[in-house]
DNA sequence: CTGATGACAGTAC
DNA sequence: AGTACTGCCATCA
């Protein structure tokens, strides 16, 4: 069936939806998955005007590297980092997240 | 439609 | 390795 046309917004909100648990994406994949290569920013914003009743993933959605980059707008960086980790998601000494072993690879999700 | 903004990304120093 | 600058793209006034 033909959906609508969807607002970018929208198929990041889907996107993201997919990440499973103890993985996490980097805006600029979540931007080409949502069918925008390059739009890393774009997706930024739409995930910091999601709200309290959003059941999004959020915090699966990461920087380039497995960086923070959510320490921009609040301390949500911690709060991030908090939930990650409880998904057993591992931080390196940096704060960098090991994307050797927890980046997403749409299509292969069995673990 | 023009201009400003921003949970980014890549390059330069 | 950390900071600064530029580029890209979608949303908002």
């Amino acid at each position: 069936m033909k959906h609508a046309e969807e607002s970018f917004a929208e198929r990041v909100r889907r996107v993201v939806a997919r990440v499973p648990r103890g993985r996490v994406a980097t805006y600029g994949a979540v931007a080409a998955l949502a069918g925008s290569p390059g739009a890393a920013r774009a997706v930024g914003s739409v995930l910091r005007a999601l709200g309290s009743d959003s059941d999004l993933p959020w915090w699966r959605v990461v920087g380039a590297g497995g960086r923070i980059t959510t320490s921009r707008v609040r301390r949500t960086a911690q709060i991030q980092r908090a939930a990650l980790e409880n998904e057993g998601v591992g931080f390196d000494g940096s704060g960098r997240i090991r994307m050797e072993r927890h980046e997403w690879e749409p299509g292969a999700e069995s673990d």
